[in-house]
DNA sequence: CCTTGACCTCAACCTTAGTTGAGGTTTTAC
DNA sequence: GTAAAACCTCAACTAAGGTTGAGGTCAAGG
């Protein structure tokens, strides 16, 4: 590792990886999905600008709330091209996360209750519980089944 | 579909599967990885006793929160076997299963409070900031990255 | 009886979010 | 100047949570 005023170089793929403490194969798979961009050396080797540890710093914490990283990656897109993103750009999209974050926090606010109110039947059965029809939505949700809750169209339900 | 004293018989996959808004597809699935049993009719079709309804119920709202199917597994292993599990018996999982809830819905706060700080601050930066090195943990949370937090045992990382 | 819809099994495929390994090049340090 | 550490690409694999389809059987109504 080159020793220079610390600070000021571009990072090579293992710096990234440290400081953000994402595995380069991570890395590597964030750059081919366009979460991420770099520059090449001479030589080929991946060199990242500085403002790459905002963005990668900012996809964990979007994912840490649980959203796909398809969604991050257009959020993402919002960031201008071409130019350093500035502290409004994260700014704003923080903020955005945040709302989304609130939505979450509610829905299972929600659910909870629901929960109360199933223990406090006794019941957790299928009529009358509202966990089993949610109205609420959990948003980008986790990793569950792919169509629980939306019930496709209308016309024919499961062909 | 005999047209019997309604809420006595035993449901067939369809039926579970409509009543329980669950593709049979996914019931197959459950029941090959112990989620659920059944019976067999004499022409080898699936009879399903009326509590298997409870536990779809039980599976939805435990994925809902966002725990994987093994640990659903292994909750509802804990239900007694051989004889229909009794109201205590649900109302304890359900407890169970409400505490999970309370912590997700607490650590999603504690990010929430993390976030705004960064937001304060205008940084989302690595260094001070609290949501790139997380003490709380999400639980069994979501489809994120596998290894992200853990940072493994000790000795040499990411070899 | 016989047709039609519901059901059976098994194998293959899908998506997300990566990891692992082979085979080869670049950088860095001594 | 050379050896080791870091990096490159590409392909294949993993894991969860299912879906889809082929090929065949069961059951209920007319």
């Amino acid at each position: 590792m080159p020793h220079q005023a610390a600070g000021t170089h571009a990072l090579s793929i293992g710096e990234l990886s440290q400081r953000s403490g994402v595995a380069p194969s991570a890395l590597h798979f964030y750059e081919r999905n366009g979460l991420i961009t770099s520059e090449r050396t001479s030589g080929n080797q991946r060199r990242y600008g500085r403002d790459m540890l905002r963005r990668v710093a900012f996809i964990r914490v979007s994912q840490r709330v649980g959203i796909p990283l398809k969604d991050i990656r257009t959020a993402l897109d919002s960031l201008p091209e071409g130019r350093t993103p500035t502290k409004r750009d994260w700014s704003r999209l923080s903020r955005l996360s945040r709302s989304e974050l609130d939505a979450r926090i509610e829905a299972l606010q929600h659910l909870r209750q629901d929960l109360d109110g199933c223990i406090g039947c006794g019941c957790l059965s299928l009529k009358a519980c509202r966990l089993q029809n949610p109205s609420d939505e959990l948003g980008a949700g986790g990793s569950g089944p792919r169509r629980w809750e939306p019930a496709p169209a209308a016309g024919n339900p499961r062909t």
